[in-house]
DNA sequence: CTACTTGCAAAGCCTTTGCAAACTA
DNA sequence: TAGTTTGCAAAGGCTTTGCAAGTAG
């Protein structure tokens, strides 16, 4: 997972003000799976989480990262992506937005510096009366360096 | 499901004729498989194709219907859209095509009417050098009859 | 102290697979 | 007849849940 130093800090402190204004409990286990969400800009899956706190929380166990996950989203300050597999989820932009997913290296890489989608939501509702809320797009394809 | 009578006859054929280039064994389940396929525009998952399979022959099973998915997709027949709960099947338009789906009615829509989605591969490729091959784009939210 | 969180194990769901019997061509 | 397809049951993989023990506030 790559690491994203200049808003980590931010972003952390968001997640955790979001879990205390819920009236959460802020717990060892809890504090790491921020800090982690915040730094990962790799979209991963539970499994990675948990394998990633296992190193320094070897007694945690695959449940509290979905019950955490579930509580993240529940506040909004987690986006889960759907995938044929697995589901992979994104702490630091947690607001739907296009996602390129390489069939080769099976990275995932942030899709949000299109243009053309910031309309989309408008002309669904012009065409087709339908009011968005959420989106999931997902490109399947070959990234730049695996081509 | 919603029935569309018009190019029914013609996509049962097209299905049916791709199964026998492929040296597939044309049986009963399958012509009722692919004839539901052909009719169904409302993106059937596979326990609704199972179900109403089942009508007609009370000893099909839930792995045929997997089975039968598997060799049609890997023909390219049918569109597999993939939801946080379950997969969903397009056996109309087995091309990759934006989906609205109502959370309130549950019902999914095809948005293949859409502009701004047309040169999104283009504009991917020149943005990331990303080569797109597939896409899966759903928009969550309200249809006009549940607003 | 009270209520939330945790870990464990089990269960749930959807999907896939193994294998012998049935069937298409 | 030969090889594919079927049904059944079991297994697989990811996710959720129940519950007693642990812990934050």
């Amino acid at each position: 997972m790559i690491i994203n130093k200049r808003n980590h800090q931010e972003r952390f402190e968001t997640l955790l003000q979001k879990l205390r204004a819920r009236g959460s409990r802020i717990t060892s286990h809890r504090l790491a799976m921020l800090d982690l969400l915040a730094v990962s800009e790799g979209h991963p899956s539970a499994a990675q989480i948990f394998n990633t706190l296992r190193l320094q929380f070897p007694t945690i166990s695959l449940a509290t990262v979905y019950k955490t996950l579930a509580v993240l989203k529940e506040e909004g300050e987690v986006l889960e992506i759907n995938l044929p597999l697995e589901a992979r989820y994104d702490g630091n932009k947690p607001y739907s937005h296009p996602h390129l997913i390489c069939t080769s290296c099976g990275n995932i890489i942030d899709g949000d510096e299109l243009s053309g989608f910031s309309n989309a939501s408008k002309e669904i509702l012009g065409h087709y009366g339908f009011e968005v809320a959420q989106s999931q797009i997902v490109f399947y394809g070959k990234c730049k360096d695996c081509r």
